[in-house]
DNA sequence: CGAGTATCCTGTCCGC
DNA sequence: TGCGGACAGGATACTC
């Protein structure tokens, strides 16, 4: 359940049910959810086993577990179809990894396998935080309180690309995926193919605004699912599907305008857009 | 260097 | 019903 308000839902899940328990065996049964782990499974379940989960921390997509070792985590991302489910027994589709945690057990379950997992140390980034190695290259998330707007809309007109293609990218602003980005630039009223630099900085400011306002939005649903493949660690699905102004509605009314929704291939993926409120910027400075 | 494309997987759906 | 192809919510390793 990929994007950030979809990854929320699942660390809640994970800090309601996994937080104060203690590691015993660690199952490896897909070896590629470990292939960023040097040393790989037997690396993965050594570090893990007989340590004690703590809190669930997130930043963008990205999600990790404290441990009771202070420098050690485990460190995982959903990649298109990854989940994470609390159960009594290994689910019998697409288990990935286990952690039996005493009378229950976490699973990582990863139809499609873009998805990972691994026990990493903490490091320090450009922000002074501590995350994980792997997350260190990640810029703040949409819904962070941290994330200066306004220097976000300057890098952005630096760069001289489509500003969808700038929203996806997790180095500027992390946590955006291609339903919000869509949802985002639609309730902005900005051409997903507009050059960056045709944007002012209160125009991007804004659209960051209605990106974060767009997550909480979902995230108060409990996010955006369309089948069994994106649901929280009980499985339970989310319901902003309905709340989807663009995303999958090609061909039906803008709910600003009423004029059919357009869907395009734009970076070998969909995008979907009204033509009338959000008009492409003349190609003329 | 920045910008754009190809690729890693599995499953579903649609048209023929 | 079977088959081929397009498509799916992501990140990254490439090339140019």
């Amino acid at each position: 359940m990929p994007e950030l308000p979809e990854v929320e839902v699942v660390r809640r899940g994970l800090a309601e049910h996994v937080t104060g328990r203690q590691i015993g065996d660690v199952v490896v049964a897909h070896p590629r959810a470990v292939r960023r782990q040097p040393g790989g499974a037997a690396e993965f379940a050594g570090r893990l086993r007989g340590r004690t989960l703590l809190d669930a921390r997130r930043r963008g997509k990205f999600l990790w577990l404290a441990t009771d070792d202070p420098d050690l985590v485990m460190s995982a991302h959903l990649g298109m179809s990854g989940q994470f489910r609390v159960a009594q027994a290994q689910p019998e589709l697409h288990a990935r990894v286990g952690l039996d945690l005493g009378g229950q057990q976490l699973w990582f379950v990863d139809q499609r396998t873009f998805g990972w997992v691994a026990a990493e140390e903490l490091v320090v980034d450009r922000h002074g935080q501590r995350v994980p190695g792997s997350v260190a290259g990640i810029a703040l998330d949409a819904a962070d309180p941290a994330l200066n707007a306004t220097a976000v809309a300057r890098v952005m007109r630096s760069r001289n690309v489509a500003i969808k293609r700038l929203l996806l990218d997790q180095s500027i602003v992390s946590g955006i995926g291609n339903i919000y980005a869509d949802e985002s630039l639609w309730r902005a009223r900005v051409h997903p193919e507009a050059p960056a630099p045709r944007l002012s900085v209160p125009r991007l400011v804004s659209l960051l605004a209605a990106a974060k306002e767009v997550m909480a939005e979902s995230l108060a649903a409990g996010g955006t699912s369309f089948d069994r493949l994106y649901v929280n660690v009980n499985g339970a699905s989310g319901y902003f599907s309905r709340g989807l102004a663009v995303y999958g509605r090609a061909g039906q009314p803008c709910p600003r305008c009423a004029r059919p929704i357009r869907r395009v291939t734009f970076m070998n993926r969909s995008s979907h857009f009204c033509s009338n409120c959000q008009r492409r910027p003349r190609a003329q400075d």
